[in-house]
DNA sequence: CTGTAGTATCGATGATCGTCGATGTTTAGA
DNA sequence: TCTAAACATCGACGATCATCGATACTACAG
């Protein structure tokens, strides 16, 4: 049995925060999925337009143009941000509509300060 | 000369934001550097002692033994935490004190949310 | 059922990344 | 000046990534 610091208890939180030392190495993996996830030029602009959007959402067919890329491109980066949980695409008819979880944004806000 | 287009003009402000669209390439791409810095376990590991550190800093050899990696790997990350700006490094004899740069990481933080 | 349009997946390619051993650089002490 | 310690850089390796063409899947119209 490891004997537990008694002056030296782990902070009850909801969600890992690099500002609470120590950051356990599997909180840190997660943080680092989420980051990693916004670590793309493509999928911050991708991020971008959906917070523009004035219907809060924009199918894949209106990402094209203004980003320059290939369908299977766009199509790859809107895969990477829902595996992350920051959005969520919802199919009607031919379309998919992606729309942004703001929630997740701010836990990852969150993560790295206040 | 380019004309301005009046009616759309871009808006002011200090720090580009993933929520005010439309975000500029060259802007995607600079968030981008500082979110890739945020993007591996082991230097948000090393973000997180950092910001736990009674003084503010410390010195590279107290990274190795807490997060386990070889003394080259604590230095390839730290070097790319600085040149994202998030940390800093001092010389002082024989060691160097890395610090946190707080004020970075509050931009970062601002760029997804408020 | 057939054709078409929007989207996802597959496969390949070139680039970048994390890691570590070896080595170079800097500083302090003997 | 020589040695040891702390740190950075180099070189190499395997792994992951962004990208795109080709192709498969899905929904709808005729």
């Amino acid at each position: 049995m490891t004997r537990q610091a008694p002056s030296r208890e782990a902070p009850v939180q909801c969600c890992p925060s690099v500002l609470a030392a120590p950051l356990e190495p599997s909180e840190a993996a997660e943080l680092a999925t989420g980051f990693t996830a916004l670590s793309d030029p493509v999928r911050l602009r991708v991020l971008s337009i959906l917070a523009d959007a004035p219907r809060g959402e924009v199918c894949v067919c209106d990402f094209i143009d203004p980003l320059g890329k290939s369908q299977p491109t766009i199509s790859h980066h809107l895969k990477i941000l829902s595996e992350a949980g920051l959005v969520q695409g919802d199919r009607r008819g031919k379309w998919v509509w992606y729309s942004l979880n703001r929630d997740r944004l701010a836990a990852l806000r969150a993560a790295i300060g206040t």
